[in-house]
This record gives C-alpha cells, sequence and structure tokens, in this order.
DNA sequence: TTGTAAGCGTTATCAC
DNA sequence: GTGATAACGCTTACAA
C-alpha cells in the first residue's frame, strides 16, 4: 500500500530502497557495531534484537533469542547507552558532589556509594567543588546536561548566601526533569538523607571529656563558610553551657579543617586560656594541635588532652594515637546508595540515621585534680 | 514542490500540518526543554538554535543570535548533552580506573585529574576496581558502553594472565571506537603516559640507605597481584645485588600494601633476620612496620630505620616522621590531564617523566658502626 | 544568513 | 512472536 511512489518522497527517501541498508558488505571486526549489525547478522529486526539485548519482557522465542544473543557475542557488540538513555530518559549515570576527592572522608563515601551502586548498573561522576560555590554550581549543572539520574551531596553545603539561592534554583529544575537529590551532608537541599549528627557526636564528646574531670576545654573549629562548621561549633557551644564549663570566645580557634590551621589555632589557645582539654573538629586540625602541643613542649595527654573527629585511617598512627568520634563514612555512602536506588525506584526512602561512637585511645587523660 | 500529498505520507507524517509542533500552548517553566522550545520562543530554527547554542563556526546573524540566547536564558535551557554526544561522538567524559578511591594515593591521582579536565569541559567516572580483574573488566565494558572519550588507567594492572588477555581485548576494540587510553601507572597496556619509575625510586631509597652506612638491609613488598609490586621489587634486587649487600630470600617479606600486612611483615625479618634498616614498598606498611618495631621495643631509627614510598599525608605525622620517596600523585593525574587532552586533540603527545625525592624525616640514622 | 530534514543508536508503539 | 517506524534531542549537510 505504501510503496506507490517513484523517486524522491517528500521526507527524503527513495521510493524502493532503504536507506537504512549499508554498501559496506563485510565490515566485521572493524567500526563499532550497532544493533543494526546485530539484527542483521541474526536475520531479525532491529526490534526483535532490542528486545533480547535490553531484557525486555516483550516475548521473543528461544531460538530467536539465542541467534541474537550469538550474534551479538560474535560482534562483540556492546549496546551505545547514550542512544539509550536518550530514549528512555535513564542515563544510569550518578553525579555526586565533594569538596575534595583525595581527602579520605570523601574517598570512603565515594568508596560506600560506588559499592552500593556498580551491582546496579549505576556509574559514578565525581566532582570535588573545592568549596567554591563557582565551581558547585558548575558541576550541578554539568550534571544535569550530562542527564545522571541522581545528584549525590557528600558535601556539607557552603554558606554563602548567593550560592543558596541559585543552588535551590538548579536543584528544583533538576528534580522537574524526574532527578533525584540525595543528601549525605549537613545541607540546606532537602532530599532522601542520610543523617549523622554532627552537633551531637561534638556535645558527646564534650561530655565525654567532662567525665574524664575537664572543666576547661577549648574547640577547634571547622571553616565557616561551610555549614558543617556550624553544626559542629553548635555542639561544643551548647555542650559546654549545659555542662556549665569555662566559657568565653576565647576558647574557640579556627582551625579550617587542615593540620597546619589546627596546629595555628592551638598556638593561639595556648596563649589565650589555660585548659586543661582541646576537642577539634576534625581529625586533621587535632593531629595539628597535637604536633604544636609536642613542639611547644607540653605533653600529650599529660598535660593537655586532645580529642578529634571523624576517625579518618591517620587518627590511629599520629604522634599519639587520637581519641575521637568516628563518623562513619564509609556507612554513610552506602546507605546513601540503597535510598538513592529507592528513590530512583519511585519509592520513598525513611531517612536513615547512623550514630557515632567514641574510639578511646590515647590522646585523652583523666584529670585528678578537676577546677 | 513537496506538499502535494493528501493524508498520510509513507514516512507517517499528516500531510500539511507540521507533527514537530506540539499541541501544548504554554508550557513554560514546567518540564524539560529541548532545543525545540528555545527555537519557538526565538521565533528560529532549530538548526539556528543549535548552531548558537553550540557555539558552532555557521554564521548566525548578531541579532538572531542575541534572540536565541534570550531565549535559552528565559527557559533556563541546558542542552542535553546525551543527544549531543550521540551526533557528534564525543562524550565529553573521562572514565577513569583506580584501585580504591578512599585511598589517598589515588585520590590525589584523580584530584590532578580533575583539576586539569574540568576546564575543559569533561567530567569524570571514577571506577574503584579492589583489584578485582573481573569487576575492572566489567568497568572497562560500561565506560566503553557509556561511549567515554578516554579510559585512563591509575591502577596498576594486575598480574593475572587472563585478564591481560581480555582487557588487551577490550582497549583494542575501545580504540577502534576511537577511544583514547591514558596510562598512569606501571602497565600492560600501551598508550600517552606519564611515568614514574618506581624501579629506580627504590634502588635510590637502598642507595640512599647505603650511603647511611648500612649494609644489611630488609624489604617489605607490595602484594604479588599487582605489576607494580614486581617493579618495586625489582628496584630493590637490582640495588641489593649492585651495592652487595647482604642477600637472601629471607631479607623480603610480603606486606600486602596495608598497615597490619607491613606489621606482620616487619615481624617476620626481625626472626628471620638481623638488619639495620628496612624499606618498606609503601608508606603505609611502614607506618605498620615501626608500629611492629616501637611495639617489639626496638627503636626507631636508633635500632632499625625504616624507609618508606609514596610520601603520603600520613607520612609526616606518623609514630615517627617517615623518611620516605615521594611520588607525585597530584602531578601525575595533571600531566595525565595534559596529554589525555593532547590526544584527544588528535595528537601524539611525549610521555611524561616525573622523577623522585627522598624526602629526609627522622626515621632514617646513620650507621656508626657498619657490619 | 536561514531553514529543511537526515541521521546518531536506541526503545516503544503499533500493526500484523 | 515479529517487524516497521516514530521518537528521544541534538548536529550537520544541503538547499535556498
Amino acid at each position: 500500500m505504501a510503496n506507490v511512489f517513484k523517486g524522491k518522497l517528500p521526507c527524503g527517501y527513495p521510493a524502493s530502497v532503504s536507506s537504512k541498508t549499508p554498501i559496506s558488505s563485510s565490515n566485521e571486526g572493524e567500526a563499532a557495531h550497532s544493533l543494526r549489525h546485530v539484527a542483521q547478522l541474526a536475520g531479525v529486526s532491529v526490534a526483535t534484537a532490542s528486545r533480547v539485548m535490553s531484557g525486555s519482557s516483550h516475548p521473543v522465542s528461544t531460538k530467536t533469542r539465542e541467534r541474537v544473543l550469538s550474534a551479538a557475542d560474535r560482534l562483540s557488540f556492546e549496546p551505545n547507552r547514550l542512544a539509550r538513555a536518550l530514549v528512555t530518559a535513564k542515563s544510569q549515570t550518578v553525579g555526586v558532589i565533594v569538596h575534595d576527592i583525595s581527602d579520605p572522608y570523601f574517598g570512603e563515601i565515594v568508596k560506600g556509594l560506588e559499592d552500593g551502586l556498580h551491582s546496579e548498573d549505576y556509574r559514578l561522576f565525581v566532582a570535588s567543588s573545592d568549596r567554591d560555590p563557582v565551581k558547585e554550581l558548575d558541576y550541578v549543572r554539568a550534571f544535569h546536561a550530562h542527564q545522571v539520574d541522581a545528584i549525590v551531596f557528600a558535601a556539607s553545603s557552603l554558606t554563602d548566601p548567593s550560592y543558596a539561592e541559585a543552588l535551590e534554583t538548579l536543584s528544583a529544575r533538576f528534580r522537574v526533569r524526574g532527578g533525584v537529590i540525595v543528601v549525605l551532608s549537613d545541607h540546606l537541599l532537602e532530599g532522601p538523607r542520610v543523617r549523622f549528627d554532627n552537633r551531637r557526636a561534638v556535645a558527646d564528646m564534650v561530655g565525654y571529656l567532662v567525665g574524664r574531670g575537664h572543666r576547661r576545654v577549648g574547640y577547634i573549629s571547622g571553616p565557616p563558610e561551610l555549614l558543617v562548621s556550624g553544626v559542629r561549633l553548635a555542639g561544643f557551644t551548647t555542650a559546654v553551657a549545659e555542662f556549665g564549663l569555662a566559657t568565653g570566645p576565647e576558647y574557640i580557634a579556627n582551625g579550617g579543617f587542615t593540620v597546619t590551621g589546627g596546629g595555628a589555632a592551638m598556638g593561639q589557645l595556648l596563649e589565650d586560656v589555660d585548659v586543661t582539654a582541646v576537642v577539634a573538629a576534625s581529625d586533621l586540625m587535632a593531629i595539628g594541635a597535637m604536633r604544636q602541643l609536642l613542639a611547644s613542649g607540653v605533653s600529650v595527654p599529660e598535660e593537655i588532652s586532645v580529642a578529634g573527629l571523624d576517625d579518618i585511617p591517620i587518627a590511629e598512627y599520629g604522634p599519639v594515637p587520637l581519641t575521637t568520634m568516628r563518623v562513619p563514612t564509609y556507612e554513610i555512602g552506602r546507605h546513601g546508595a540503597s535510598i538513592l536506588l529507592e528513590a530512583l525506584a519511585g519509592e520513598t526512602p525513611d531517612d536513615v540515621v547512623l550514630s557515632s561512637q567514641i574510639i578511646e585511645r590515647e590522646s585523652v587523660a583523666t584529670v585528678e585534680t578537676p577546677g
């Protein structure tokens, strides 16, 4: 009924010759193979080949299935996921945003994510924002453009106000396109979330120190541009108030989440206040503080106790094995993968709440003569 | 001349009504926008819109360009990179294979890669193989399927023979599709490469020890299933021969590239031989060795010196600040990005050769009374 | 300088 | 159970 036309049709096809049939006779093992090659070799239609290759539920006879499979095998055919994604609107990719992928804290979260996602055939883009609002927004846009099925915020959000607004806009747009957002950090964004109570972790650590007789404890805080820094600091100040400890701004110094920053902050505390213990908002800073103390000739923990937060691998091997609060980074990533998968499946996963745990090592001593 | 047909055309279009014109009148800010929406809003064809959005060199009048740009802006249009990739055969993505992304050694390489690639608008997939041949091959296949423009092998290849063969096949296939392979490790695969001479690094470290008077030095090796372990070990054995040091299989113990493995290996060396120094094939193992030594009551470096390899961040902060050979991981990644970009541009980049450097800290002593 | 439409490699909707 | 073919959103000849 159709092919009554001669010559060129309005849509540009020559009438009786399928332009889909390539001229090349034998192109085995020479270039990239598409479904069409597989179909040809198997002597079936592209549709049928697609059905077997994509694991469609559409019925295909066993015989045909085998022919297609063997053809695909002969050509070592690998379906083009981009093409598939274009029509299914599912790319099987996830983007994760961290502050710095060389930081084991994030490395472990990403590892957890990867372990949970690999078997479900999802691939992971990683992006280090370097805490730069512009860069982070850039990455979010790029992920969107690459049609990731989900974006994971493993990095705490930044406190920059214009960033907040822009991120809200971008994420709303991403969600409109069906994108899922998972949050694994202290963040302004909503979404399926793995919660770790940073506030309480610090407060508990202070409580632990109080239990060991400390009444004058200093705090080395993270960089103010990170939301998590504020949360952890709040844990400290509320605990100080609650326990009625010595207080005042001079008990707090900014260590910027680095070893050297921690050392400098410790030096400052040494000058300003007379403490028996210090809690650092991160292990890295705690190690810096210990080094500073040791270098200044004050013994740890005999004269001053030092407590950290995170329990990174280094913690155990520092100058003095560090007593710290474990943040279950790998588990955060792993559970993140689970709720991500659930959300992608259209479910509404419950938030996961992970608890912390004090790892007692040798950097905290009991004060014999309190006060 | 075309629209003389009535009714359904062979290609399925109703004759006079462009099926490309959607019914919906106002779909602002509601769903994902495509180029078509932008073109419509700007009152131009999709082709023209594409030209301005993709930065094509095809001429477009300033006026039109502005109209398109403002339309895109109004719709906050973000081009679909998947669709673009499908036609251009360039996905602007790169896949990197590491052993474990939570290991800072690889984290830093990935960071270097990312820093070099981000500005060129390439996104990074990361994959941790866990040194599992099956998993690694799986990832390579997946990267291929996702049409990455390049695959970076940051992880040393495995010594498993069937893996070698399979990887050769897969990589050949990937290259046929125009894929670029970059090698940043000791690897069986060829390709643009950043070289770091692991063999020589170890040999130099032994030379350094000899210069400090050591004549009996032990070696803690990496896991035999990694190519790099063999390369580093070769550096040790040739140096031992060259300098005429005490030798024998009992001077070598396998530490598996872990802290605990390093400790166990040290324990074994302690039983089997009488050495004045030990070089470990990685800092992690060196730290384990130091801990084992200290726990056994032997002082470092007074009784036994310990030297590492890598200079990971921990190295400086261990029980005794570790003397080690720096492997410039970040630079490896950074240079990797450069040659990757060159290769992608169709050039044939020269291999980059990076040299090592001894970082003298406190874990190596001079032997006063050489053996 | 602009527009038309073919085509990238899939899946999905129909018809048979 | 199988096959045509429209469609996904884009780029790119080719025409005008």
